[in-house]
DNA sequence: AAATACACTTGATAAAGATCAATTTATTTT
DNA sequence: AAAATAAATTGATCTTTATCAAGTGTATTT
C-alpha cells in the first residue's frame, strides 16, 4: 500500500485546489511507486533524467563531482520535494548531475510525456507548478544572494535559521559541501562561532 | 510610437505561438511605456515592486547593498529582459533589492494584477510564462553550480563564453560584483590569464 | 568482537581573495 | 578644453578558505 496521501496533501496545499476521486486516480493510474535504497542513483551524470519523483520518505543529494574528484552538492531534497535535474528532464539532455539517495526512499515516479499528457491538465497540478516555479525562482535568487555576498560563517548561519532541519538530518561534510566550504573549514567555523 | 514589436516578437518567439490582432491590442492597452534616465532607480529597497517592465532598450542592475555599504550585483539584465525583483511583485512584500538603469531606457510597465487579470488569459503569454520559469530554473541552477564550485577565474571564463556581450557592454567593476569578486581581483585575475 | 569505513577535529602551510592606499587612464560633465 | 567623476591598475598587507596530514571517535559490516 503507497503513501499517495502525501503527494495529494501536497497538491492540493499548494495549489489551493481540490483533487477529485477522478483526478487521484488519474495520479495513482500514471505515478509508478519506487524504493530507492541508500547510496543508490536515481540519476547518473551523462544519462537523461527521463522521471521525475515526489518524495514520500527518505532524503537524496544532487551533486557534482570535479576534475580533481570533488563532489559538489548542489541541493539535498527531503520528504514532499522533486527529484530531478529539470534541464535534463524537460530538454531530454545528458545530465551533468548526480542524485543519489542519502537515506531508503519512497518516491512516485513518473515520465516528461505523461506529466505533460494525463497530469498537466489537471487544473489543481498545473497551479501547484506555477507557485512552486515561483517558489523556487525566490529561493533560487536568495541562496544566489547569499553566495556572492556574504562568507561561509554567515551562509551557514542562515542555513541554521532557514532549514534547521537539515542541520539536524545530514552529516557536516554534506552542509559543508552544500555551502560550497570543505568540512574542514566547517568544522573550524563553528568552533569560533561557539564563542 | 513605442515598439511594442520588441514585446510581440519575444512572446511568440518563446511560446511558439501566434498573438492575433486583438491579442496584442490587448498588451497595447495595458503595458504602458515609460523611460527611465541612466542612474534612475526602478526599483528602491523597502519598496514594493509594483511593476514589472519588459526592457525594449537599455540595461539595469539588480543589487543589493551591505552594511559597510558595498554593492553586490545580482543580475544584469538587458533588451528583451524582465525586469523586477519577483519574490515582491508576487508577494506584495517590501523589496530587498534595487534595481537602477545603467544605462538610458525603455521598458513597457504592468502591474501584478492587470498580469493575472488581462494578460495571462492570453495562451502565447502564460505559454511563454512556463518556457520562461523553466530557464530561469536552469539558469539559477547552473550559476549556483559554478558558484560552489569554481574559482574566481573559472566563473569569469564562463560568463566570457556564455555571455560575451556582458564583456563588451559593462564596465569590469560591475562584472566583478556580479561574479562575488572585487574589481582589483578581477583586473588581477584578467592580467593573469592573459599569459 | 574485530575490522573497516566514515565523520569530525586539529595543526601546519599554501592559495585565493579582500582591503587599503596610491596612481593612471577613461569618461562625463560643465 | 578644462574640470570633475568614474574606472582600472598596481603594490603591500591581511583575512578567509583550501589543502595535506595525522589523530580520534563513531557507526557499520563481517
Amino acid at each position: 500500500m503507497h503513501n499517495y496521501q502525501a503527494l495529494f496533501d501536497y497538491v492540493q496545499k499548494l495549489s489551493g485546489k481540490t483533487l477529485s476521486a477522478d483526478d487521484q486516480q488519474v495520479f495513482i493510474t500514471h505515478f509508478k511507486p519506487k524504493k530507492i535504497r541508500r547510496r543508490q542513483y536515481f540519476l547518473q551524470e551523462g544519462d537523461v533524467c527521463k522521471y521525475t519523483g515526489f518524495i514520500v520518505k527518505g532524503a537524496a543529494k544532487t551533486f557534482t563531482v570535479d576534475e580533481k574528484g570533488h563532489d559538489h552538492i548542489l541541493k539535498l531534497s527531503v520528504e514532499n520535494w522533486w527529484l530531478a535535474d529539470f534541464e535534463s528532464f524537460y530538454k531530454l539532455t545528458p545530465s551533468r548531475f548526480n542524485i543519489e539517495a542519502l537515506e531508503d526512499m519512497e518516491i512516485l515516479q513518473i515520465t516528461h510525456s505523461l506529466v505533460e499528457e494525463f497530469i498537466k491538465p489537471i487544473p489543481a497540478f498545473s497551479a501547484m507548478q506555477n507557485v512552486l516555479s515561483q517558489n523556487y525562482t525566490i529561493a533560487a535568487q536568495k541562496r544566489m544572494q547569499s553566495s556572492i555576498s556574504q562568507t561561509g560563517e554567515e551562509r551557514f548561519q542562515e542555513l541554521v535559521n532557514d532549514y534547521p532541519h537539515f542541520i539536524q538530518r545530514f552529516p557536516q561534510n554534506l552542509i559543508a559541501s552544500y555551502l560550497g566550504l570543505t568540512p574542514e573549514t566547517l568544522s573550524r567555523i563553528r568552533k569560533n562561532s561557539l564563542k
